[in-house]
Formats: C-alpha cells, sequence, structure tokens
DNA sequence: GAAAGTTGATAGTTAGAAATATCAACTTTT
DNA sequence: AAAAGTTGATATTTCTAACTATCAACTTTC
C-alpha cells in the first residue's frame, strides 16, 4: 500500500510541522513531553513528523480549541482506550502492567516489562497508530462489547 | 438498606450544598447546566442534594483541581461510558439513540425517544449513579470486554 | 405575611493552563 | 568549517475557562 507508507514516513523537521500547523515548536515538543505524539527521531535526536503525525497532531488541536478539552482531559481520554483487548494481552500481562491499571496516562507513556508489549515500540502500534484518533476510541468500546 | 437510603436522599439546599463543598452557589448551577450533575427538584424547582451527590461533586472537583481536566472534557470521558450494556438496549434502540452516538455529552443529557431509557429517569439509572464516578469508568470497560 | 433563601440571567473577575520567547550546547546541511 | 536548524531548559506572556457577584422575580419557612 504505497499510500500508507507515504503517510508514515518521516519527512518534516519541526519547524516545518509547527509552520504547517500553525503553532510554535516548543507548544510540539510540549505535545510530546505530555506524551500525546511520538515523533521519530533522527540518529542525532532530532524530531522527524510525518503525515500521520500531522493528522494526529491536527486532531489534538481540535480537541484543544475547539472542543476546550485540556491536555490532562486528553491524556485520561486516551488512558480509557481498551489497549488490553487490541493487543490480546494475558491475564498474567494484565494483572502487571501499568498501562492496563492507569487511568491518567496512555498506555503508550509506560514501560511494558514482563508483558506482550515489552519488546514492541509503542509508535507502530496499533492502539497508538489506529484508535487513539479522533472518535475512534466510543467506537472501539463499541466493538468490544459486542465480541 | 438504611445506609444506602441514607444517601440518596435529598437534605441540602443549594447554599448549604456549596457551603459544605467550600465553593460558591453559582458554580454548583453551573455544573448542572454542563450535564454533570442532577440534583433533586422540590415541587417549586428549587435544588435539593444528597450526600451521593455531594461525593459525587468531590469526585468532580477532584478530577478539575487536582487532575486538571476541563469541564468539556469530564463531559467527553462522560460519554464513553458504554451505557448500553448497562442498560442492556436493543440494536434497534442503539440505532435511533443519540446517547449512543455522542461523544460530547454525557449520554443522561439526552431525551432517548423510541429507546428502552425513554420512561427511565436518568438520575437513578445505574449508569449515572454508578459508573460515573471517580474511576470506575475503566473498571466498567474492561468488565464489559471480559463478557 | 414578612424574612430568608432560591431562581435564572447577565456582567465581571481571576487563576493558571497553554502557548511563546530566549538561551547555550548540539546536529545537520552545504 | 561555517551557516542554518535543533536540542532541552527556564522564564515570560497570553488568553479564557472557571468561578464569583449581583439582580429582580419567585419559593419556602416560621
Amino acid at each position: 500500500m504505497p499510500t500508507k507508507i507515504k503517510n508514515k514516513t518521516p519527512i518534516y523537521p519541526i519547524r516545518t510541522a509547527a509552520q504547517i500547523l500553525g503553532i510554535s515548536v516548543p507548544t510540539l515538543r510540549m505535545y510530546e513531553r505530555e506524551g500525546l505524539i511520538i515523533p521519530h527521531k533522527t540518529p542525532g535526536n532530532q524530531r522527524i513528523y510525518s503525515e500521520n503525525d500531522l493528522e494526529r497532531l491536527r486532531c489534538i488541536r481540535r480537541a484543544i480549541n475547539k472542543s476546550k478539552i485540556s491536555i490532562n482531559g486528553i491524556k485520561t481520554i486516551y488512558s480509557l482506550i481498551p489497549c488490553w483487548e487490541v493487543v490480546k494481552c494475558s491475564e498474567e500481562d494484565r494483572k502487571v502492567c501499568n498501562a492496563f491499571q492507569s487511568h491518567e496516562q496512555p498506555c503508550w507513556t509506560f514501560n511494558h516489562p514482563n508483558t506482550v508489549c515489552e519488546d514492541r515500540d509503542c509508535k507502530e502500534c496499533e492502539v497508538y497508530t489506529e484508535y487513539s484518533q479522533c472518535g475512534s476510541i466510543k467506537e472501539l468500546i463499541k466493538n468490544i462489547s459486542g465480541l
């Protein structure tokens, strides 16, 4: 799928991304610090954003500016994503998983020692890429209840 | 259960409730306008709060002041409660239910014409009384996924 | 039936979250 | 190797959501 690959490819350095979105560079860094987004990094630790990242950021900006949801509110909402169903982790995994317990931080802001997630890169995980996009969270909750 | 009945009994007029919580009367009215709480009313339309109402309001205040979640954030979080599983509404009900679609407002802020909820009083509904208390929402999502 | 309290509405205040500016040290580009 | 851009950190500004004050009309209390 060429389109998908294209959208996932990191191409924009931080200033370019900021200009496209109409915000400042420190704001983009703040969103990352808060765990709302995980940009790619160069070997020298510089951030690079993909089209998908921009789409995600537009969604975040709409939540903040239009829907008037605070950053901590967004984090709490992300923490409600039923990641355990998406990654199909075991009963034992759930017992020891900090993300499973949290209702303050998104799962991808945690380490996941001794779980199915421990060696996975969260920014490639479906929970992050698919289910934390605008409006998709309630749909996911509907789907898991319909199993 | 005498304790439960006691906790549900509306006893505090608005000024008393405000004093207990350390906030102003207009603030309490605002929370109601936003759909965060549904106090009982006298025949003359004056608000009366129960112990349960105060507990609920303490939870809301903690979310706002300690967790720094905005009111619109709380509303969005409430809208994610899987009410359809709690009230066990039908496929047909879900199709026509505004609450089922919304991800902005809690279900109890909607009318529910042509659904199992249409004649129910939302402030007596389990979705409102049980599952919108602090920290219980993620637990509910966990439970419905474990069915 | 008078005093005390409440109603919804509007206007005004304020605390602090969100965003920005600026910095010396580092990375990338040409 | 010089110029342009980025890093994390700290200090500062902006803006508005959250809260409060005040009102005439209504309800409750004693």
